[in-house]
DNA sequence: AAATAAAGTTTCCTTTTGGAAACTTTTGCT
DNA sequence: AGCAAAAGTTTCCAAAAGGAAACTTTATTT
């Protein structure tokens, strides 16, 4: 397979898109921190005993007058108890389409190439931490299009129906029968190819 | 369903310790950065210039002479192109059971309940990001384990056969059948039912 | 409503960071 | 090896952070 493919077949940008819950959004960490120490019901004296850092400090952190050194960022988020991703979390990035999303069956949303057919599922759904797809496999020959898919995170695959062989870097090719499942890290390059006369079918999830 | 069924049922707490990749661990964060910028094959000077720091500060970064202030590690990330996580993850947090995992159909790690039968898939992998299971919903009336479960994370769940309705807080029930699927946020209480004669089986993933 | 206490802000000063340039070490080349 | 260029470290100083205490604002009590 060709890069070009790639993007094709692997829609990993949309993935990412999807998944990037941290933009390059300006983080208001002294907003953030208030946040969290009036949610802690603590006042500043308070917090400056549990974190060592002054009055003042906190203060000033807090009205975004300085910009605390991480040595200062350790402290707070051992004194306070919360972990360092809490501190840059925007405040409840929560989904707002909603909070459950059903797909019914062929009614995913089509992404057709040569080789493959997807079908997105879930697609209501936002700032999801999984991308669920399933996604046919045409029969085909083991032809050129054999360079390894390559990109962020991790997939579980199932197969639905169809028989098919899982090439991947490190290990050996394994065949695939209905109802075998792989779990993998996509950094690993990996490929499908379906051995069966019909179409493979699989249902498979994306998490980076 | 009591707390303790919950437990069964929904091992979510074996969920989450697989998750806990940030663990209380005392952050180098000068040697992380040196190993991002080596492993972008980028010189200090190189590093000085995307990110706007002078070589220097970036040197007595790494070498843990000083403690950079909250803005100086924006500029970081931002010219890195990295996210803060990324900055305090633990130094290549890799599965240490290897990157591929295959299950093959029916051998995944039973875990029966009464009305449920889990199939735990891809075990031999730890650390992963999410937890793919396969079970079989039992025939069952709608009984007095009318209790909603409730969980950190997110689920995916598909259909494989039978036919069961899917109940949910702030939303009306749904059926569900072969081939349908519904992504939904698992703190929103939730339950499945199995509506036909026959057992149901469904393929689920979560994430947290 | 005045007095008091508590919470939060600002000032002032010391300590530390961050940048420019000098210096040292490493790498690459003939 | 010996030299040159590149990469990395250290020095020195200006700028910014962190702490103690003074000060202001906001609650609480009488």
């Amino acid at each position: 397979m060709t890069d070009q493919q790639h993007q094709d077949i692997y829609p990993s940008m949309t993935i990412s898109t999807d998944q990037q819950t941290q933009k390059i959004a300006p983080i208001k960490l002294g907003e953030r921190l208030k946040e969290i120490r009036t949610s802690l019901g603590l006042t500043l004296e308070e917090a400056s005993q549990k974190t060592g850092l002054a009055r003042s400090t906190l203060s000033k952190i807090e009205n975004e007058q300085i910009s605390p050194t991480f040595q200062a960022m350790q402290k707070l988020t051992n004194g306070l108890q919360i972990n360092i991703p809490q501190l840059f979390a925007a405040p409840k990035q929560v989904n707002t389409t909603g909070r459950r999303d059903i797909t019914r069956k062929e009614e995913g949303k089509a992404h057709p190439t040569s080789t493959y057919e997807h079908e997105l599922l879930a697609t209501q759904l936002t700032n999801k931490k999984m991308m669920p797809f399933k996604s046919l496999i045409r029969a085909r020959d083991f032809d050129a299009y054999a360079d390894w898919i390559r990109h962020d995170g991790e997939e579980f695959l199932l197969v639905l129906s169809g028989e098919l062989t899982f090439f991947s870097e490190y290990y050996e090719p394994v065949n695939l029968k209905e109802g075998d499942s792989v779990y993998y890290d996509a950094n690993m390059g990996h490929m499908l190819v379906s051995v069966s006369e019909e179409d493979a079918s699989i249902i498979w999830v994306t998490a980076s």
